[in-house]
Formats: structure tokens, C-alpha cells, sequence
DNA sequence: AATGAATGAGTTTTCATTCAT
DNA sequence: TATGAATGAAAACTCATTCAT
């Protein structure tokens, strides 16, 4: 009894025992780490006391580091396609909707430097944890639906050129705003100038936006 | 006789007594060994094991791991370097000039896995390596300065837009090419297609080319 | 019951899941290990051999090798203290008291070969470590505090001379004992004996008391 | 003949080819860098550095690390031998003997930190190198004949007490200034004072030289 | 569910010494 | 005599993982 009693304690003063929130914990710790250090410079004794729990959990939930880094991937993917689920694109005109789309993928690679990071290290990988889950495809057709279902609806109206393959074009808007944070500092450095400051970012913003409406325009050249 | 002709086999085999070459040898393990495995995940021993020499002297050549990443770093981008200086685009009417800085750019790239692969790393880490070299900018300078100039005579000739700003445009081509390699497998595991085969990367350098150029078009519209 | 039984003698044969055990071995076999070899020559991996066991332990108990040498040297400093904090010379007429202090001195050295090497270790890198333990001097006050006293007890008795400084003649008592042990081996080579023997030292106990109580005596002839 | 004149230019310029100037340079440079470092810590390549010649000729030289430490042990011992040798205590009366021997073994060991450095390794590890050395004994003969006859005429005066015996008085002597210096920092850190000043020096000079001839004052109260 | 202790295999780095000229 | 290159063995220290409770 008095054991019991003594563990009760222990466990409303420092909120242990429960096996969600520690769970959570370490998921958001590796997600950090993994961003800062990469996979192979992460460390699991880092993870741990990030989360403030015991290194033996890493074990107990999710099996290895590498294990470990595949959950953290998996996360920061459901989350951004989560906020792209939101973005209900479908209510407006098409440019409107396109801008909006470029503006987003933008606006969250800014906000979100732990996503570039996990991918990148995927990528170095050869993306070892994302191909082996077969769900992939499918967790993100509706994103490539809707670049697809949006360019359609531009094409049609004639506001968009006629000839963009969807997928293309998707690599193509991401690669404008993923390149400028994923190299930001090596790039700041050749050009001599801070690309971190807001300024830099808003201006950068605009470009991007600006660049790919204006890539996407019929050519009236050709008439 | 006998004894010299031994040993002058023994060199040639062994590449023996060559310190330059057992230097090149290390610089060239490192640039693949860090482009496999990244900073943390590259191993001094199996650097040392490729280039064939004693694993001293990477400390003895280099200092130590780190070092040897900047160096590794300086040598891939010394590389590009050299091949941008020999594109003479001064000779070429501004879009032709144009197309060919953005589809060197990609096959640049496409043929330097490696040069990728450092960077991320080099971003990772803050670019701690490239921002410590004080002759960053004055290597890259040439490059900006080739997009600034040939920006400017296809403004003034009326086939560009008159409104781009060069550094955004080259981070701009540098991104679209960039991201489709630097995150090929990802992509490929996102959108269920194989994007490193030959027809996928071919069918990219068009599309990135073109996008390029579109969005370079003056607007007619806006007459 | 059976399974709790081989557990048992396996805790008990191996001392396996004892932190504090595990700790102070690991001191132990420091001290032994550091005294035989110096912090320079000393090794950690024969450190953990000696306290059987796992060479971790040394880095999650002390830190690193330098951070163990100060434990080590922390230790015989405390051993020391607290053998002299025994010593009662209150109670003692004060020359008695003088010469068990200086008898005290001699014998700890010669049962305590590992604080004179700890000492000269230390001394040779500039007493680095105790120099950063700011309760060093704290520590040491009782011992030159039992030297005044029993000092000035004499001069009052006029069994000492009057003009005998604490800390010089605590200096020089030590050292009348510490530089016969400290260079043992080389005293015994220039002098082609052996004063190593128990003869010798029985010999140089006698020596050392009788110079110290000597040279405390009053100075008759300049009555 | 280019070539030897080549040579030759090189010879003057640089001070090379010079045999026995390498060799002295590497003893000195060895007796600092063992006096600072002991015996495991020093570096055969600081050593090489220190003496500005190529490392290889350690070993050319000296055969290896321990037998150069030898030589520089060898060194030290000489140097203070022909010292002593100088001090032609026979031309003074007794008690000024005296005084100047205890004196000059002082300002020996203040002014060679090098020389308590070097034996100070030596007894760590157990007198190897001296005890190697047949003719250790012979070397130090004259010191102790000098102790003994300075103690005979004292005695023989009456103004020394009659039963000293000399070799452990030349230990107690020794041992006086010995442990000041060699455990200077440590009793400084223990004392919160400086030992090591100009001063503190000095005090303990008077101090040692009045310790000595006080121990050395024949008994009066046994009239 | 949770923990602190413990471990073995590895990783960077160091160093005395030898090689080839 | 002198040198710079090269090496193998070992050192300090790290880290993912497992154990015992």
C-alpha cells in the first residue's frame, strides 16, 4: 500500500505513467533532433532527455533509432498533408487557387525547416524508410489531384497555358521555395548577403509567386 | 638493375612515395565518401581504405574529419567553378545563352551527385565549413555575373522581361533543376513513378528549360 | 526461487548492479593506476580492467580521464585528513606531540606510496586540478592549525625555539620525509645502497625525528 | 659541382649539416620538453619541432624515446655534478661550508626546475634509466665525499654535533629545498599562498639554511 | 510502464617508429 | 647526415542497445 501510495506521488508530481504523452514526447524530441543533427549525427541520449523521459523508451516504442526516424518522417509528411487538406483550393478561380497553392508550399517549408531537414536526410538515404512503406502513393495523390484538377480548371478557362504536366509543374513550384531554405545558408554565403531575414524571405515570397504564374501564362507570342 | 626496376614497379603499383597523388587520392575518397554517407555518417577509415593509404594522413594532409569535409567541399566547388567559366555564353544571342546556362545547370547536376550531396550537408550544418573560407563570394562572383549580364542584354534586346532580378533568377533556375535530383527518390516514392531513369530526367531538362524561359517572357498581356 | 538464487550469486560473484560499488572500484583502481603510471601513462581501458569493470562507466561516472585523475587525487587527499584529524596531540606534552606529528608524516608516506606519486603528477602539470577545487585551502586549515598550536604550546613551555613559522617548519618537515620516498630509487642508486630495505627506513624514521626535534630546539648558546 | 655548391648554400643558410649542433639541440629540446611533460607525456615530434631539426634524427641519435630520456636524465645529472664540483667548500671554516653548501643546493633546484621535473620521472618509474647506468654511483661519490669532510671538520671543531651522519643529512638537506620546489603549487593551493614569488622564495631560503645548522647545533642541554 | 546501470563494438585521433631517398 | 612520407598499434572517447529491477 504504502508503495503504491509512494508511485501515485511520484506520478502526479512529475507527470510520468502516461504512456501517450510519453509517446508523443520522444516523437517531437526525434523530430528535432533528426532536423538539427541528421540520422547518423542524432543521438538517441539526446532524443531521450529532450523528451524528458528514459532512454529505454526509444526501445520499448519504437524498436531502433532507425525505427525512430522513420516514425519522425512520418509524422512531419501526415502533418503537411494535413494543412494541404485544408487549403480547399476548389473555391476559387484558378489563378486565385494557384497563387494560393505556391504562396502555401512556400509559407510552410518556411515555418516547418525540421520537414526539409528529415527529407533531405531521407533523400542522402536513398529514401530507405519512405520506400519501404507502400502507403506512400496514396497518402499523397490528393495533393497531386489537386495541382492537376487546378491547372485543368485554368487550362480550360485559358488563363493557364495548355501543355503543364502536373507533376512537373508540382516539382517545379516546390523546387522554387525548397532550394532557396534547403540552401539558404550556402547561398547567403556566394551571394554575400543574409537570405535569413524576413526581408529576404518576403521578397523572395513574391518572386516565387510571380515567377510561376508567370511561367504558367499562355504564350501569346504564338498566336 | 634488378633491385631498381623492383621498386620502380612497387611505386607504380602501389602508388608509393607520390604525396601529391596520395593527397588527391583522399581529397577524391572523401568528396564520394561524404557524398554517401554525409559528415557524421562518413568514417575516416573507409576513407582512408579508398583512396588506398594510411589513415594518418588524412590528419596528416588534412587536420581531421572536419578539415577534410571543407576541403572535400572547396574541391566540388572548384570543379563547377571551372566548368561555368568555360561556358562562354558571350558569344550567344541572350535566349540561346539563356537556355544554355539553365541546361548546363541541370546537367551539371545530373552528372554530380556528389556536389548535391555536399551541400545538404554543408546546409545541415549551417554551412559552417563555407562560411568560414573568406573567398566564397570572390569564387561565385563570375556566376552572378554571367545571369546579370546576359539577363541584361536580353532586357535590352526585348526578349526578357525587364524586371528580373538575377540572383533570384539564379536561385530560381539553380531550384528547379536542384530539388528534382536532391529529392528524386522521395519524389519517386511520393508520385509511384521512377524519376532517376534516363527518359524521366531527359523529359525534366525539357520541362525545366522551358519553364525557365516562359518565365522570362516579356508579358504581353499587360500591352 | 531457483532463478532468484543464480541471480543472487551472480550479483554476489560479480558485483554487477551495485552503482556504488562499480564507483568506488573504479577510484580504486585509479588511484593504483595513476600512482603506477601517471595521469600521462596511466590507461583508462587498464583503469577499467583493474575494477572489473565496463570502460563506459569511467565516462558516466567521472567524465573523462583528467576528471578521474582529480576524484583520484581528491581521495588520497581525504584519506590523509582524515588519519590526521585522529591524531589527539592535545592531548600530548608538546614535544611528544611533535614528534608523533612528525612520526605520523613519515609513516603515511611510507605505507602510502600512491599520494606522493599522485602529488608529484599533479605538481608536474602545474596542480591544475587541485587548483580548481576552491575548498583546498578549507580542507588543509586543521592541519596547519594542529601544527601552530602544537607550536606555540612549546615555545610556551620553552621546550621549542620561539621563532619557528607554522607553515615553513610544516614544509620542511614534510619534506625531510617526503623527498627520502619520493626519490627513493635514485637516492639509492647515487648512493649505491639500498634504501628501500625496512632497515633503511627504520633508520631514516629515526633520522628524520631527531633532525626535526632538533632543529626545534631552543638555541642555548646564545644565553 | 652546382650541386655541392647548392649544398653548401643550403648548409649556410639554414645552419644545417652541422652533426654535433642537431645533436646538443635535440638534448635540450628533449630536458624541456620531459621536464614539462614527464616521460609519457612528452612528444618525440614536439622534440624534433623544439630543436628545429627532422625527427628522424632522434632515432638516428639517440635510438629511441626512452634511451633519449635517458640522455637528458645523463644531462641534467652532469650539469648539476660540475656545478658542485666548483664550490671548493674546503677554503671556508665549517659552518660557512656548511651554509654555502645548503644554500647553493637551494638556488640549484630554484633555478633548474628541469632537473626536479626530470628525477621526479625517473622515481616514478622506479629508477630505470639511472639504475641502468653503472657509473651512477661514481658520479655522485664526490658530493657525499664533500658532506662527509664538511661534517668531519664541523665535528672535529665542536661546532657541529657529533653524530650526524652524512648521508642522511645530505638527504635531509636536499629534501628541505626539494619538496619546497617540487610541491610548490601543490602548497601553494593548500597554504592559499604563493610560494612560488620572489619572495616566498627568498623567506624560504633563510628558512632552510637556519633548519639545517639548528639541527646541526651540538647539544648544550646535555652538558 | 519505466528506469538507471551496464556493455561491446566502434570512431576519431595520437604517437612512436620505420621507410625510401 | 638529413628529410618528408608513411605506418601499425593503441589511446581516449562515443554510442546504440540490452539488462535487471
Amino acid at each position: 500500500m504504502d508503495e503504491t501510495k509512494r508511485r501515485t506521488a511520484l506520478i502526479e508530481r512529475q507527470g510520468k505513467r502516461d504512456p501517450e504523452a510519453s509517446r508523443r514526447a520522444l516523437l517531437r524530441a526525434a523530430v528535432t533532433e533528426f532536423a538539427e543533427k541528421g540520422l547518423a549525427g542524432a543521438r538517441v541520449d539526446e532524443i531521450a532527455r529532450r523528451a524528458g523521459v528514459n532512454k529505454q523508451l526509444v526501445y520499448h516504442y519504437f524498436g531502433n533509432k532507425d525505427d525512430l526516424f522513420r516514425a519522425a518522417l512520418e509524422q512531419v509528411y501526415s502533418e503537411i498533408r494535413a494543412r494541404e487538406k485544408a487549403l480547399a483550393l476548389a473555391d476559387l478561380p484558378p489563378a486565385a487557387a494557384m497563387e494560393r497553392l505556391v504562396g502555401f508550399s512556400f509559407d510552410y517549408l518556411a515555418e516547418h525547416p525540421e520537414f526539409i531537414a528529415l527529407l533531405n536526410d531521407e533523400n542522402r538515404y536513398g529514401a530507405a524508410h519512405v520506400g519501404a512503406s507502400p502507403d506512400m502513393p496514396a497518402m499523397h495523390s490528393p495533393l497531386i489531384s489537386l495541382v492537376a484538377a487546378t491547372l485543368d480548371r485554368g487550362m480550360r478557362d485559358g488563363v493557364f497555358r495548355g501543355d503543364m504536366d502536373p507533376v512537373q509543374f508540382y516539382i517545379s513550384i516546390a523546387g522554387l521555395s525548397y532550394f532557396f531554405f534547403s540552401n539558404n545558408r550556402t547561398l547567403s554565403a556566394i551571394f554575400a548577403t543574409n537570405l535569413d531575414s524576413a526581408k529576404a524571405v518576403a521578397m523572395r515570397r513574391r518572386h516565387v509567386i510571380d515567377f510561376a504564374m508567370a511561367a504558367l501564362r499562355p504564350d501569346k507570342s504564338t498566336n
